[in-house]
DNA sequence: GGAAGCGTACTTTTT
DNA sequence: GTACGCTTCC
């Protein structure tokens, strides 16, 4: 467990700004958890120091190590958490300076959507024109990237409209978790300076997939304190299209002059042959600082490539492969990792894991949050939390069915719209007045009624007792079993969406009982909680060991590490992708993104691509990579590129005798 | 006026 | 292939 030199003087430099370029593979975890360490060691209060990185995984890998280094209590006061956890934090203690009230609501991406889709009908913009998505890129990538140069008027109006509509339904979005607390640290000195006098000492990681919004966040929260020791690799920074800049990175040393710079350059992860490999592919990057990354881990296996005829042969291949090693036992699933440029790629991989019945998770991607039972609890637990939460209520306010159909709720709408008041304003006159509103007939008066008793019943229940037991009731009363046995005719799916049902009620009594917690437990909490954590599978059993094959894309695969990595449709359109060569051409971060995931294997690493694959349901024909013939053929075996159908089927027959073996 | 059934358009990457 | 929107049927 000891450092290398490099490592070392990036774990002792503590005083003043530290650039750290760590390359893949190179201990920078170790180096950002020892140093931590190392402060804590020769005295700084845990208190003082800020360590930020950009995903919930790593800062809570990062947390589990230094645990493992030393007692719990050490740790505490500890700010290590991501970017947007600690704005969250921020806005909980303060948002009420910007005229927001207290009970905010953070909205995920289909709330983001089903409000422009709103706006866009007030304004009576054709959302096939512009589509909701298109528009919220825009307006994120203007958040984040601070920038007012290249906007027309009419985005410019959107855009406020956009905001001032948040701030209606006092709601706020991903991007405005750095957006506020930023603008609440500029415009209030006195809150500014009790953070600066807090901390001190900060760290941040990842720091090439920072963007301007967040290095400026960083900056006035950090204050005068030049205690900044930033962690990063310029090869590695994939998103510049959520608008990093890796100019921050490559001009650090202009804003600190100051700084010292380490490099480590020694990969302790992959075998060499892997980083030559991976070496020979990022060359080709023209905007880069020049640097070679080495590894003495030796090795005779090269990186193989394969070619299959379609995706369903480029599925079916690796997953026997897969499965003659797991048979054997060689590795275990979960060192096994398949990566894709898209999320789309992975279902017919999933299909084969399935007939074969491989455990496979896929990480992130549309799963728990994305099912329609846990959306439609969510629904209700902010509703009850805030009625006047329009999206979560109109998404409710018929179902379970209560016969309130569309009609009549266009009709409370245009009344809510037009006298700017929510929808439950509108309900509750309906109940207070039997002349409001006419064309809504008695009997929806009586369910209408019924909801708003349901509303206050449960608001009490849920603050004034066991939240989760408020919860299971909820699920009860609402007779949501009924509902879901409605629209599904297999029992197998029924309880299998009640489960998913009974996870969200465990996650909440998880959250409820967990003293350790900084926020309140309630309701509030647990709900921005959940839109923090949207994107980890809370299925995951804590303390039981995960076994499972793991599906992801080359995004959320960085930080990690795997000892077999398969890298998936290596093909023009696909990687590199067909919407980045649409524009100025340059593929610079498509490559970026392959030696990402190169550099994630330790042992071996397949590359596969496809010669036709179905778009929309229609096969078409696809070239290969250009990727590939960057590769050093030294090191890269490519012996089945391109051999022709007999070879496939061959394949084909392979895997389907291994099938047999597993029924022995 | 509401629910079910059929036809059409779409997939880059994420906190 | 699927999710959503429009049309028809009850």
């Amino acid at each position: 467990m000891q450092l290398n030199p490099s490592q070392r003087l990036a774990v002792e430099t503590i005083e003043g700004p530290v650039l750290v370029f760590a390359g893949a593979g190179s201990g920078k975890t170790r180096v950002i958890t020892h140093r931590i360490f190392h402060m804590l060691q020769i005295g700084i209060p845990a208190s003082q120091i800020v360590a930020l990185s950009f995903t919930n995984k790593s800062a809570g890998e990062m947390r589990e190590r230094l645990k493992k280094m030393m007692p719990k209590e050490k740790l505490r006061g500890l700010e290590l958490s991501t970017f947007h956890a600690l704005g969250l934090k921020i806005l909980r203690s303060h948002i009420t300076k910007l005229g927001y009230g207290e009970k905010f609501v953070l909205l995920n991406a289909q709330d983001q959507e089903a409000l422009v889709l709103d706006l866009c009908k007030i304004k009576k913009i054709d959302p096939k024109a512009f589509p909701p998505k298109e528009i919220l890129r825009s307006i994120s990538f203007r958040k984040n990237t601070q920038s007012q140069t290249n906007v027309t008027s009419e985005q410019e109006n959107l855009f406020e409209d956009y905001q001032k509509e948040l701030r209606q339904r006092n709601s706020i979005d991903f991007d405005d978790l750095i957006l506020l607390p930023k603008r609440i640290l500029v415009e209030h000195p006195e809150i500014a300076s009790d953070y600066h006098y807090r901390h001190r000492y900060f760290m941040v990681d990842e720091f090439q997939d920072t963007n301007r919004l967040q290095y400026e966040f960083l900056k006035v929260f950090r204050g005068p304190s030049k205690n900044l020791c930033v962690v990063g690799d310029d090869d590695q920074s994939i998103y510049a299209f959520r608008g990093s800049e890796i100019d921050l990175i490559l001009g650090f040393e202009k804003e600190f002059p100051e700084t010292k710079v380490v490099r480590l350059l020694e990969n302790y992860r992959s075998t060499s042959l892997i980083i030559q490999a991976a070496n020979s592919l990022i060359q080709n990057n023209k905007t880069r600082r020049p640097k070679e990354l080495y590894s003495s881990i030796p090795s005779q296996e090269k990186v193989e490539y394969f070619e299959l005829s379609d995706e369903k042969e480029e599925a079916s291949f690796a997953i026997s492969q897969i499965q003659s090693l797991l048979i054997k036992n060689e590795v275990k699933g979960n060192e096994i990792a398949l990566l894709f440029r898209t999320n789309f790629q992975t279902r017919p991989f999933e299909e084969e894991l399935r007939t074969r019945n491989i455990p496979y998770k896929v990480v992130g991607g549309y799963q728990f949050f994305d099912r329609k039972e846990v959306r439609d609890c969510i629904a209700y637990l902010r509703f009850i939390a805030n009625p006047k939460d329009d999206l979560a209520l109109l998404r409710i306010l018929n179902y379970p069915k209560r016969g309130i159909g569309s009609t009549s709720i266009q009709t409370m709408l245009k009344f809510a719209r037009e006298n700017s008041l929510h929808l439950y304003d509108v309900l509750l006159r309906l109940a207070e007045s039997v002349d409001f509103l006419k064309e809504i007939k008695p009997k929806l008066r009586g369910e209408i009624n019924s909801l708003l008793d349901f509303h206050s019943d449960f608001q009490k229940r849920f603050f004034h007792g066991k939240m989760t037991l408020a919860f299971r009731e909820m699920i009860q009363v609402l007779q949501m079993e009924k509902a879901i046995s409605e629209e599904e005719s297999e029992e197998k799916t029924i309880k299998a969406r009640m489960y998913n049902i009974g996870e969200l009620a465990n996650m909440m009594n998880y959250f409820e009982e967990d003293l350790e917690m900084e926020v309140r437990p309630d309701l509030f909490g647990f709900l921005g909680r959940l839109s923090l954590l949207m994107e980890d599978d809370p299925r995951e059993e804590e303390g039981k060991e995960d076994r499972r094959v793991q599906l992801l894309t080359i995004h959320q695969s960085k930080g990690l590490e795997y000892d077999i990595v398969w890298v998936h449709g290596l093909e023009e359109g696909i990687l590199p992708n067909g919407r980045v060569m649409e524009g100025d051409g340059t593929v610079d971060e498509e490559r970026r993104l392959l030696y990402v995931a190169m550099t994630r294997s330790r042992r071996k690493l397949y590359l596969t691509s496809a010669r036709t694959r179905r778009r929309f349901g229609v096969s078409s024909e696809v070239e290969p990579s250009r990727f590939l013939s960057e590769l050093d053929r030294s090191v890269v075996d490519f012996s089945l590129w391109g051999k022709p159908a007999k070879e496939e089927a061959a394949l084909a027959f392979l895997a389907d005798l291994e099938k047999w073996k597993l029924c022995f």
